[in-house]
DNA sequence: CTTAAATACATAAGAAATTTATGTATTTTT
DNA sequence: AAAAATACATAAATTTCTTATGTATTTAAG
């Protein structure tokens, strides 16, 4: 039985960024390897963030001072945790949000009909 | 009075192939500058297709043979309308169908308590 | 027990999509 | 008469992501 394919690549361009925000923020603080799991499950293996799209990202944030690292030694390997600074959890919410508003927009010329509201608009 | 800044450019990644072949999909044919006028009204101002993008994709695609053209003279002006062939919507709709599917995704992860459905799911 | 898979990081080369800049020319509005 | 809108086009540069490769530890499977 076969489901749940992945998408094809060009449709995730530009999603990575705001996926990444808003999980920190939901989370608090989390490592690559898990933000590349977390998707993986929330999606159902439809979203799989590759490495080398991920690391650059997460280093190009700390750079940016959106966000900060923790290490830790889980064994003899290191984990390194990311967490939003101030200056990031208010980039991260505006984010979210102009990527929310984003998908209404988008969908309002995908999915016409889908944008007649009767008195429960936002 | 100042409102509907457009959206930063990272976001439209990805968004612009499925908004034409809908675009062309609804309107049957479209010229090049119509879709980008179109859209802009449609999206008041928030999404505004530049040229450098618009036509080389519009060549690729009929490079592809998902659209065909039909030129026009208006006046000493050429126009050039662009049509789905019968691959090109067949194309046009599985593209938008994913890229609808995908916002469904997304969504559940920027923005999870709008997924908490009781009974009126799809 | 030893091999494969999963965990955990990283970077570099290349592809793809888009921006920015530039160009030409006609038509309409101011 | 000039500016803005219409209408096409392309080229260089940038950004974002894929593909490929590398290292090393830990867990699961045969």
């Amino acid at each position: 039985m076969y489901f749940c394919p992945m998408y094809s690549k060009e449709i995730i361009k530009g999603t990575l960024k705001p996926i990444i925000l808003k999980l920190l923020e939901q989370e608090g603080r989390m490592y690559g390897y898990e933000i590349t799991s977390k998707v993986k499950v929330l999606t159902q293996g439809k979203i799989q963030i590759t490495e080398g799209a991920l690391y650059p990202l997460l280093h190009k944030l700390e750079a940016e001072g959106i966000v900060i690292t923790e290490q830790e030694n889980i064994g003899k390997r290191i984990r390194k945790y990311y967490l939003l600074t101030p200056e990031g959890k208010n980039l991260a919410t505006a984010a979210i949000d102009e990527f929310l508003d984003f998908m209404i927009t988008i969908k309002s010329i995908l999915d016409p009909t889908a944008n007649i509201s009767y008195g429960n608009a936002k």
